[in-house]
DNA sequence: TTGCCAAGAGAACGTACGTTCACTAAAGTA
DNA sequence: TACTTTAGTGAACGTACGTTCTCTTGGCAA
């Protein structure tokens, strides 16, 4: 086993730990959790994971875990014989999709999607739209506007010098709302779910 | 504005920062987040935010986010313009995606999207999808199935009584697999970010 | 006005924290 | 064999940590 590979056994061990508790450990936990028996090995093994692009400090000089802490390989599952797969996939720890999509949480809503008027960007009846709230938006956002007191889902588009929505589907109509238009917020993510 | 939602206004700045550090902060950070001049304010707060079920402490007496902590506001249905909607309104529901999404933690993976072979199922190039670990599907089922090693993702069909692998996409094949046709999981779910 | 309650201020305290440095043991290399 | 490297040990140190206690302030009810 290479040097590398035992670190990742150590990662592992720290990725299930982060997946109970949510935070990392002290040192002293550390200890314990890696079968360590002095902290500066702690200190040592971390600034390795760090260099392999794991871990992180944060801007307080605290300990906090990078992207590739979240990634999984897939080739570390049971996979049928002769399975070279390498692909990595983004790790299913409890939460990791929450962190994945929502960057200001006290700003976003989720907000269920009704029709069909965004089927060609993808965006079917049932999902959940994920929106970020926010007054202004960039062209070719999808934002949520409020159009007749009801929640809409479209692209923002400009038209003539004004702002228009936009659906993506050929049987709706370009909305040209008269006055000003109100934006909700903009869609930062979707979610689907299946049966 | 009653305590509670005083204690939410709290929260919601306790979510925002979690979201960036993915760990909650010291008493002394979390000093200047709540704008607090000492740390038993900060201590009552924490308390009263365990009572509202949304902290914890490790087994270790470390503070940890509870479920509640992650969860968003979904709205219901169409709110009225104007409406300031604030975290936690009236008529929003609370809602945690991982919960959502993912049944077996441990059986699920998250798979990025190549191509756009299923595109009009609403699976874009880039989406991850959510898949859990299973040999049998049913039909009509979005499958992960291997071929030629690599992963396919398909609606699995039969045709004259063998299984086939269905592209959402006329511009694709039917794949008739000859021999078994091996199943990696079903796709139980799907996660898009935007930009 | 008085009394009560809760939120927050402020200080004191003991300890558990992360860092650092010198050292050891094992493995690799000439 | 002797030299180098590297993972881990062990102890010492200063400080930042969370807890706890008392005190102040403002809001509210009687």
């Amino acid at each position: 086993m290479s040097e590398f590979e035992r670190d990742l056994e150590y990662l592992a061990r720290l990725q299930d730990y982060y997946a109970d508790e949510r935070c990392l450990p002290s040192y002293a936990r550390l200890m314990s959790l890696f079968g360590f028996a002095s902290k500066s090995a702690v200190s040592k093994l971390l600034t390795r994971l760090q260099l392999q692009g794991f871990l992180n400090r944060s801007s307080d000089g605290d300990w906090v875990p990078a992207d590739r802490f979240f990634e999984r390989t897939l080739s570390s599952e049971p996979v049928p014989a002769g399975m070279p797969v390498a692909a990595r996939d983004v790790g299913t720890d409890a939460f990791a999709i929450d962190q994945y999509l929502i960057n200001r949480p006290s700003h976003t809503h989720l907000i269920p999607v009704k029709g069909d008027s965004m089927i060609d960007a993808g965006i079917h009846s049932g999902d959940l739209a994920v929106v970020e709230r926010r007054a202004i938006a960039n062209l070719g956002d999808i934002v949520v506007a409020i159009v007749d007191d009801e929640f809409t889902l479209k692209t923002l588009g400009k038209e003539g010098g004004k702002f228009v929505l936009l659906p993506a589907n050929p049987a709706y109509p370009v909305i040209r709302p008269q006055g000003t238009l109100e934006i909700f917020g903009v869609m930062v993510g979707l979610v689907r779910k299946y049966r």
